[in-house]
DNA sequence: CAACAATGCTAAAACGATTTAGCAAACAGA
DNA sequence: TCTGTTTGCTAAATCGTTTTAGCATTGTTG
């Protein structure tokens, strides 16, 4: 790249001074009665010198930086590198830019993240909440710092939020293996209080209860980082000793894991056990018996999270929880006569 | 957030001058003969007003913005995805901010965003080139802006790549598949002009002619966009006219696809074809008979990229081809006798 | 004690843009 | 012709930081 032009080399070669060309060059040029004739001069010369403007002294000037930032557990999960390529785009259309990081479901990461994007002059911020983040959260919202919560929640803080309906995506998931004619239904889970998880847990506890199925009520909790010894004891359990015959996975990472132990324990499926999962991927599709799964809306989930974004940040000063709606596909691992 | 406090109100706190704020703050004290008891009493002050750099006003006084671009054909690839969490926690390391784009292999969006990204002030750019783009590749070459490529280059253009061993890659999976006794062996790739997939064909293809099996060379292009269609009809020709019995796919994308197909065709593997794909996933390790595949060194690709880059932004000026060792995880897709 | 060095600090310019105040010149109205 | 308005432009301040030049004051040396 050659050395960069600046508004005042355009000035000095037009023989005007560097405010005229700014005005100029902003589109201003009516509003300052600017003389037609050296607008076109210096606009032209503008053009031929390539002139590009500076961001970085437009946003001194402005205070503002036209940067958002996007923070996630983890950018190479399948879920939220979906997510933050909508968000990306959409950002893109309105003239942001995102900057991505990525927590690890770890509170120190998330701490240190917040502050950093803060630092580097983000106007707003999409959030994943990890567990027990929830003081960090509360915190963002009495700073009044734009910012929206994305994929998980907290009920008792204000704060706007994108999320799945989760209680109902859990309803779906059971009664859809209530009506193939399963009842022996059990769920696992991570373990965390996070709402989202607590949501999903509560609509499956539920339909099994209005079934009459109460006695039947198993959930698994194992833990979020290297889940997978967790998975293989739980389902060991669930399949030896409890006899179930329909299982949900409350996750995808559960699901993918969960689908590892179950081959390893010679377990088919649909003919042991019925298996719903949480959103699809090739894994499922390309298994033996695909696997049936909540779909959630993503597109929808990221679009939301960055609109309510923008228009905070534009002052327009108003909070939404969205939950929005799941939808079932229904593959063959939940099938009863496949 | 409460107001922002400047290097200015702490002076005027403290009672010495701006500049000698900045100076304590840099950490110059010492440089600049400032007074220790003065020292110690504008950083207290700045830590009890929560100061916090402008990074703005730092960048524009400095010319460096600390900014990077990453232009990957689509952060929702896993592969891409993987790629953008490691670049993006180094240079987190190295103090320097990731900003990523998708160009969808489009050369449009690819010049745009090479554009977009120049003007946001970044002061490098890892790219990965989609097809066509070798003149764009050539200009930035040309204009000694620091980049560098990743996944894919150009032979004929001096710039640093960080690549796997795409001949290689191709050579191994070949010699796999014939050390299993597979014979009439094709190949899936993309109809491209990509030096990678170019690569990757003549490892294949002079492989095939070490073993004196020239006139088994089956090389199928599909179209790299919506490909499904196109790898369907590649597949029935090569199963059914040339009744193959091993089946090598460039890509991950094509490797799915194509079992979605194998499938839908009723083809067991290996049975009736023994499959090689590349890039591991939960969809691979799952499938009934889990794909054997060429493992990309993701880490080391990502690392090396951006250690490069770095060190060309720092004026250390020098150019690397990088080629990278692949690995073969062995599955029981390709096994003779399973 | 004169000459000079070291110490501890400040003022001012600069980075590149935007915006406000205001100056001349031309023009209009009475 | 005088007053007032419009037109077309410029100078200067500003955003928050860093850096250079330099000014007092004190200390050292011959």
């Amino acid at each position: 790249m050659e050395k960069k032009i600046s508004i005042k080399d355009i000035a000095k070669i037009v023989g005007v001074s560097p405010s005229l060309v700014s005005m100029v060059l902003n589109g201003k040029a009516k509003q300052y009665r600017i003389g037609e004739e050296v607008a076109k001069r210096v606009k032209e010369t503008a053009e031929e010198m390539h002139y590009v403007p500076n961001m970085v002294a437009k946003s001194l000037r402005s205070g503002k930086t036209q940067l958002i930032g996007l923070i996630v557990t983890d950018i190479s999960n399948p879920f939220y590198s979906a997510i933050a390529r909508i968000v990306e785009d959409r950002a893109s259309e309105l003239n942001y830019t995102v900057l991505i990081s990525s927590t690890d479901e770890n509170l120190k990461n998330t701490e240190r993240l917040v502050e950093v994007l803060l630092n580097k002059g983000v106007e707003g911020l999409i959030l994943v909440p990890c567990d027990g983040s929830k003081k960090l959260v509360r915190k963002l919202q009495e700073s009044h710092f734009p910012t929206v919560l994305l994929d998980r929640y907290f009920p008792d803080v204000e704060l706007s939020s994108s999320c799945l309906d989760n209680y109902r995506a859990a309803e779906m998931a059971t009664e859809h293996l209530l009506s193939q004619g399963y009842r022996n239904i059990s769920l696992v889970a991570y373990n965390t209080k996070m709402q989202n998880i607590l949501d999903r847990i509560s609509g499956y506890e539920d339909r099994m209860k209005i079934a009459g199925l109460s006695a039947y009520i198993h959930v698994r909790k194992v833990n979020i980082l290297n889940s997978k010894p967790d998975i293989r004891k739980a389902l060991e359990e669930l399949i030896h000793k409890e006899q179930i015959d329909g299982l949900i996975f409350l996750t995808n990472m559960l699901a993918t894991n969960g689908l590892y132990c179950l081959n390893e324990m010679d377990v088919k499926i649909p003919r042991d056990v019925a298996v719903v999962g949480f959103n699809g991927s090739d894994a499922f599709d390309l298994f033996y018996a695909p696997i049936t799964y909540i779909k959630q809306p993503v597109e929808q989930i990221a679009k939301e999270a960055i609109d309510i974004l923008i228009k905070q940040i534009n002052k327009i000063n108003y909070t939404t929880k969205l939950f929005l709606e799941p939808e079932l596909i229904i593959q063959q691992s939940s099938r009863r006569n496949p």
